[in-house]
DNA sequence: CACTTGACCTGTCCGC
DNA sequence: TGCGGACAGGTCAAGT
């Protein structure tokens, strides 16, 4: 499911709604959905506080006070929900969760604070997982070694992607920007987004584009990351936020799930294809495959 | 090496 | 209504 906007988007709530508190207990209803040894459970999880909440890419990592981390990744459907104490919650608190009560059949790691409130792990694919390893070896695994460069920050530009590209020549340029070695945090959807903002179709191969259209992707990734962002992220089924709510950005979506609508640019229909065995939306008319 | 395909899972939707 | 197949926001291990 969530690409960065949104997983970046349950960073800012769960940091508000997490930090500093104290670590009780940990319920596992799926092994498989949570790495970590007993003993350092025992050791490193029970009776440590939260320290920070950051994200790198498409994951979440969660400080702990004893130098041990919870890493986090959501793939396709997962969804990390914080709930408050059951006093509070049903004390005429406006309740505006899309989901229900928790746990339900999809929640795979519960963690529970010291005040009693707790923080789900839902995931009704079992694709993501919660991993607790010492924070200062993070940076030690393979998806961090290998990941690029973060698309929200000033230094990344046209000149960044273009040498991340280079090793590309030869993969379409949908299949490149997706591939979280080449810029972190790129999924199917601002995938999509962002090569028609682009005027870039998405079969294009990398080495048939010219430097100033790598420019022009650059800004476009930048506009829609950033749009999504600041409307809390998309939601097209499972995504919610650390509140349980959806986020809202493709209500304005150009590509994404619109095929046969007009294109916002041009009123052409929107076409859907499979491209890289995923679901591609496109606009004929501005994203003409011409080049070479 | 670069690139593509299948696998991991559950649920939903669509056509017959 | 039932059933099979395709598809769903990600990544990794295999294959070519």
């Amino acid at each position: 499911m969530p690409e960065l906007p949104e997983v970046e988007s349950v960073r800012r709530g769960l940091a508000d709604l997490i930090l500093t508190k104290k670590i009780k207990s940990i319920t596992i209803d799926n092994p498989k959905s949570f790495h970590g040894l007993k003993s350092e459970i025992k050791q490193f999880l029970i009776g440590a506080s939260i320290t920070a909440v950051r994200r790198r890419a498409k994951v979440l990592m969660i400080d702990l006070s004893t130098n041990y981390s919870l890493i986090i990744h959501l793939k396709m459907t997962g969804q990390l929900v914080y709930r408050g104490n059951d006093s509070s919650w049903g004390a005429g608190h406006p309740n505006d969760s899309l989901i229900g009560n928790l746990p339900d059949r999809s929640t795979r790691v519960t963690i529970i604070f010291d005040d009693k409130s707790k923080l789900f792990f839902n995931d009704q694919r079992k694709f993501g997982w919660v991993k607790l390893m010492p924070t200062a070896l993070i940076n030690e695994l393979p998806f961090m070694q290998k990941v690029g460069p973060e698309p929200l920050t000033k230094n990344f530009d046209g000149q960044v992607l273009w040498q991340r590209l280079r090793r590309k020549q030869r993969s379409k340029i949908k299949a490149a920007i997706l591939d979280q070695s080449v810029l972190a945090g790129i999924g199917n959807i601002y995938a999509d987004e962002s090569l028609l903002l682009a005027k870039i179709h998405p079969a294009t191969l990398v080495g048939d584009l010219s430097k100033a259209q790598i420019k022009i992707l650059t800004k476009t990734i930048k506009l829609v990351l950033q749009k999504s962002v600041d409307a809390g992220g998309s939601s097209s089924r499972n995504y919610v936020d650390a509140e349980g709510k959806r986020g809202d950005y493709l209500s304005g979506a150009y590509a994404y799930k619109r095929q046969g609508k007009p294109c916002r640019v041009c009123q052409t229909p929107i076409e859907k294809i499979k491209l890289v065995g995923r679901g591609t939306y496109f606009c004929p008319n501005c994203q003409k495959f011409d080049k070479i």
